[in-house]
DNA sequence: GGATTGCGGCCAGGAACTGGCCGCAATGCT
DNA sequence: AGCATTGCGGCCAGTTCCTGGCCGCAATCC
């Protein structure tokens, strides 16, 4: 075995267990232990933080050091941090969408195809709840359009815009941004000759088309911009106010971050910009206490058609409390 | 520098960006490019795909081969794995959270300082909400308690277990467990010699003890049954069934995997099997639309009581449809 | 105090790496 | 068709660096 290559199985053994004898360690790569001394001695001037304890029952350790170590990870734990992020990229962590994407797309191109579709098989499993009604994001056309990106290829895909037919693109992708609750594809449509914001749901049958591009500039400050320019109807549109007869705190959990909630007598009073009503309508559920909502009209009707479908179900409307 | 060293440059280069000529790799590592072909060719050997495109414009590509090369990531990055991981940990994803905390042990075991203190940042803006009101589990108390069971490490906490003063437990951890919503820790206790589960959501302040121990023979087939025999309240008590007027994808669609959907005519039937009836309540809330409970009461009575509260927050309660 | 385990200097032999040279094979542009 | 570009890999000579073995030393636990 060459040098390289049993630093990486080394490497690979301290990540697993803790605590390593090196007896054991010289032995499981098959070198002396002098060797196996170089070969720590090696991993600590690369920056890896390798402890050693002396005397019986001591052993090598690698700790947390300066710098994160390459990640040896075995094929489940490849497939969890992939489902993980899958969820965080689709918003289930606000604030982290475009990196858990980025981080995404490194992992999976990197995934051998026995992985993959593990992964394509757990899809279905997971991804088609959508935490109050927002509009279903392939991560796998996220991934792909994330990779177009990156590595200035082309791409081809089916853009069905706002009550339109389906059209053929063929665009320079830019950048993915992701506002409110939705991802936008920020790309220059060769066949317009213009640059466009495109809504990911929108899009179908993405594929990379081979070859590179050279990057243009953006007519704009940032991609963010862009989108934000292009869209008419902006999101988060429904400044929802409520006061709510419970405490902040069960509310704060509830909502989670976001919304804000502050105290307000014995109750406590909940704000939250949102672009779909669903998902106060959920919070309000979850809670279970009486309310007053103070805006928007919207969601005093979605709240009125919810109480009418329950009491339907449900018996007595203004039932035992 | 050492070629193992040059060996993870060159890795990582190929992780960030997609393609790149071969000259300007061999720069980059100030190596000839006869040596540049030679550490490719490495690399191959070790069971990386290292793609090659002749001619101009030309270069080398890491493809997904055989095996998922070392992850080299950014800080960022890593930071976004460790939130999704924890997400999923924390039960949005089901079936993977075993192999999530897994992951999320090493990744957080080798997180330098900073990076975990980025995390623990985060931890207040993310892990507060918890789909459906069950007890929160810590992200961190999961990964030690994680630590502990893979290396063999005691462990020394407090446990307050139901309606019960405060405990001080010095344990030999065993394997966590995850059961319907809740996370179960299997030790041995050494105060009182014998195994026992601990809830981990009753577990706080944990810290690993130092040393090691000699895994015992747990006296059960696995740890799951164990869990299971000590457990007087079976999770997953109600069994849900509803009939809903909606088509079963609008149905299934809110429902994600958590239940069965079945379609009976115009509209469908919805079985779950919960452990707490504010999940359904929000699944039915989403999709909106008509429905009747076949039982369990308890839940028709969680619905009289939501439609109670909403008929006096939305005014008059029969409301439009 | 003794046993165990890690540390690192020293040394000699040898394995492996390096850079330079070559002709060859794809690839894309003109 | 011809040409430039870029990757491929054999060969070679020089040299670096890696290895295993030996040693005395230091820390730690019993």
């Amino acid at each position: 075995m060459t040098t390289s290559a049993r630093m990486l199985r080394l490497l690979s053994l301290l990540q697993t267990h803790r605590y390593w004898p090196g007896a054991e360690l010289s032995e499981r790569l098959d070198v002396s232990p002098r060797t196996l001394r170089r070969d720590i001695d090696r991993l600590r001037e690369l920056g890896y933080a390798v402890d050693a304890m002396r005397g019986v029952s001591g052993g090598y350790q690698l700790r947390a050091g300066g710098q994160l170590p390459p990640l040896l990870l075995e094929d489940e734990e490849a497939v969890a941090i992939a489902v993980g992020l899958r969820t965080a990229a689709a918003g289930a962590v606000s604030g982290m969408e475009e990196t858990s994407v980025q981080a995404l797309t490194k992992v999976t191109a990197l995934m051998p195809p026995r992985l993959r579709r593990q992964l394509d098989a757990l899809r279905t499993q997971t991804e088609n709840f959508t935490w109050g009604g927002g509009p279903v994001v392939d991560a796998a056309v996220l991934t792909l359009l994330a990779q177009g990106c990156r590595d200035d290829e082309p791409l081809r895909f089916t853009y069905t815009a706002r009550e339109a037919e389906p059209t053929e693109r063929w665009v320079e992708p830019h950048r993915l941004v992701s506002l409110g609750r939705r991802w936008y594809l920020v790309a220059y449509d060769r066949d317009r000759q213009d640059w466009r914001s495109f809504r990911v749901d929108r899009i179908a049958d993405a594929r990379l088309f081979g070859g590179r591009f050279r990057p243009r500039d953006l007519p704009a400050e940032d991609a963010l911009t862009f989108v934000q320019s292009g869209i008419r109807r902006m999101p988060q549109r429904y400044a929802v106010r409520v006061r709510v007869e419970a405490p902040v705190e069960r509310v704060q959990q509830a909502v989670g971050h976001w919304g804000s909630v502050v105290a307000d007598g014995a109750g406590c009073r909940l704000a939250m910009n949102v672009d779909d009503l669903q998902w106060p309508l959920m919070v309000l559920t979850q809670v279970g206490a009486d309310f007053r909502i103070d805006g928007p009209p919207e969601l005093a009707d979605q709240v009125r058609r919810a109480a009418g479908t329950f009491s339907r179900a449900g018996g007595h409307p203004g039932g035992d409390r």
